[in-house]
DNA sequence: CGTTGTGAAATGATTCACAGCT
DNA sequence: AGCTGTGAATCATTTCACAACG
């Protein structure tokens, strides 16, 4: 039963029905209360109970969970444990994924020392910086490694995903080279539009971009937290 | 006619037509293009050229922009110095923000630090923590307060934006001392939900989840930057 | 002409309403 | 009774199509 259900999953999924994109920001919420609540010793939720206390209708949830086949008992609601090991699937936290990270300035540093990357099955196998000064030091417990050595380590330790937390003017460089050595996705710090084609995904965290919204928001006298979103 | 355009604007504004929130993120990018325009030199663009360099159509601009009025020349396109400041002043760039930084670790340093925030508008009036090793030093050439003086700081100095960047059991309190000190709007960069009520906006950026993200893309095979969004 | 600004149409996301399971 | 899963209805956003303009 616990196998044909995998199986339903992985066929709705191939069968290529465009995931909608709120609803995957929204699914990594979901994980999050689910580990909560499982490290609270509960055992249930209600789609209801799940949604109060991260302000998503308990509707909205179960459309969102509906994409990915079923998931609770009519009448009783979710098991954590169950749907908890679902969700790790959907979102691809059932592996680890190594990352290379290029750019070792302090945001870089913060990004190694960031918690929940090192936790999440997010581990970052090599380090990359430009500047000779910092190539061969450690920071935060890690050898940087000069830009020249990328491809090599990138094939060679098999790593997936890229952290760009370079200025802004190399970002672009640094995105080929990652793509060259093999890597699917970016994760880019840079305020800028990265330009991949269909050569891997990018997600683009963006902290000024956000800052602005705020202001936009408090200079249109907009109290209340409208759009907290993510 | 250009004064009484100024005053269509917020007569629209005020008139409280409800923004939509993908419209607000796009402005930033509006306002980055047009800047980088100008500091190349030219004079005008029109909204195809405009989008064509982030991912935007024209249609589209033309229908974010017409929620604050009339920009633009028909048969000509836009004057970049005129849109320009017409979008930093919706977007409330034309004016600085004082800002208080609370959480002076890593990731405090690196906004501290990082270019975007301290050239645009955003002033970092005051930095806290309360770890009381840090209190007292110098951090990035900024003084780190104890949180006991946040109170009175932020009401002296008229702070009306902080940053969270506190570990996230420290984040609601931190966000609840801001708000009673007078705070309008907290950028949070904690991975948890804020509960402020109509009392601020929050807008949060949150790294892991987007990290999982991408992670999802990757693993559905989804190549292609889909939604670079923000 | 080329380009803006905007109603109208199309598409996408959320909410509603309820059948069906436990 | 309580709750899930989902088609149908509503609401929001984007795209289309075109009149008006310089």
């Amino acid at each position: 039963m616990s196998g044909s259900a995998v199986g339903d999953k992985i066929r709705k999924m191939s069968s290529r029905q465009q995931i909608p994109g709120p609803t995957v920001k929204r699914l990594t919420l979901y994980l999050r209360e689910v580990d909560r609540r499982l490290a609270a010793g509960e055992v249930r939720v209600s789609s209801r109970q799940l949604g109060q206390e991260i302000g998503v209708t308990d509707t909205q949830i179960r459309k969102d969970l509906s994409w990915f086949g079923q998931f609770g008992q009519a009448g009783v609601g979710y098991l954590l444990d169950d749907l908890g090991s679902r969700l790790r699937q959907i979102l691809g936290k059932d592996r680890t994924w190594k990352t290379a990270l290029v750019g070792a300035g302090r945001l870089g540093q913060a990004i190694m020392s960031y918690g929940p990357f090192a936790r999440e099955g997010f581990e970052i196998a090599a380090v990359f910086d430009a500047d000779p000064r910092l190539v061969g030091t450690e920071v935060v417990k890690r050898r940087i490694r000069p830009m020249a050595d990328l491809d090599r380590l990138v094939r060679d330790r098999d790593i997936l995903l890229g952290i760009v937390s370079v200025p802004k003017e190399a970002a672009q460089v640094t995105a080929d080279l990652l793509i060259d050595a093999g890597v699917l996705g970016i994760l880019n710090f840079a305020p800028v539009r990265l330009e991949v084609g269909d050569r891997a995904s990018v997600v683009t965290v963006d902290f000024s971009a956000r800052l602005e919204q705020l202001a936009f928001q408090v200079s249109l006298g907009l109290k209340g937290s409208i759009d907290v979103d993510e």
